[in-house]
DNA sequence: ACTTAATTGATAAAAATTATTCTTTATGTA
DNA sequence: TACATAAAGAATAATTTTTATCAATTAAGT
């Protein structure tokens, strides 16, 4: 198992084993709803509370260490901070996967003719999973 | 002013004063959160309740005359449909514009690699507005 | 004008999120 | 290794957001 003692404190939170599980959880599952991280991480720790799971989710994304994704007529799950990338969403069986699309140049033409200066894109593309055909 | 009268009715809802009021408002404002919507429309209607505003929003998404649209760490705005665009988002004022940006050919790219059916894409591009470099 | 089903406003209820308080614990230092 | 302390945990209350209920009103078809 990774060494997420080290990866919390690089992002200057306290390494409790609660935090431990949910960075696992997450490298585990890749996209968590708060819901369902919450199902998770009670059956390691049956009495943890529904605040411990929101806090933690509120500072880790105040800390960079996670990311939240905001899924198209559902709710928005989580994910640990990576190198940047697109989403692609099953509309039938829900399932999220990361996608690499080099969006730089699309990007920069973008920012010219807008004259916004662009840092960040969220890309969602939805339709069917190649199961859900 | 626009005959929302029948925009109303084409998508299958009834005509109502509060209605025809929403409409105009997302007409003239272009995005909006339930919450400013409500502030507009208490000033048209001194009585209406907000339970209206969200029994309204939530039909119109139904009936597709409008689109929600989630903004990265802020509340979703909800637009009037109109043929398929991507949004800029300044991350200082929080103004938020349309751009048109064909992403047919980049779909159809992603879709060959990946197996998805793509049918729909949510794109929002933040940074700052020329006003707030 | 009349009938009827749908909508509205008022309000209660439910769901989601945040705050509070007291106890426990991770971590830096002696 | 033990100690001090700030931070985090669980329990729970409070707040915020959204949905449901219901009686009164109204849009729209006949």
């Amino acid at each position: 198992m990774i060494n997420y003692t080290n990866t919390l404190r690089k992002h200057k939170l306290k390494a409790t084993p609660q935090r431990i599980a949910i960075v696992d959880a997450l490298f585990l599952n890749g996209h968590m709803s708060t819901e369902f991280l919450y199902s998770i991480m009670l059956a390691k720790f049956s009495s943890i509370s529904l605040a411990t799971i929101y806090k933690n989710i509120n500072l880790m994304l105040e800390n960079c260490l996670i990311n939240e994704v905001k899924i198209p007529h559902a709710k928005s799950v989580y994910e640990l901070t990576k190198s940047s990338h697109s989403h692609l969403l099953c509309k039938k069986c829900g399932n999220i996967e990361d996608v690499a699309i080099d969006l730089e140049e699309l990007v920069d033409k973008i920012s010219k003719i807008t004259e916004f200066q662009i840092d960040k894109t969220d890309f969602i593309l939805s339709g069917n999973c190649k199961n859900c055909h």
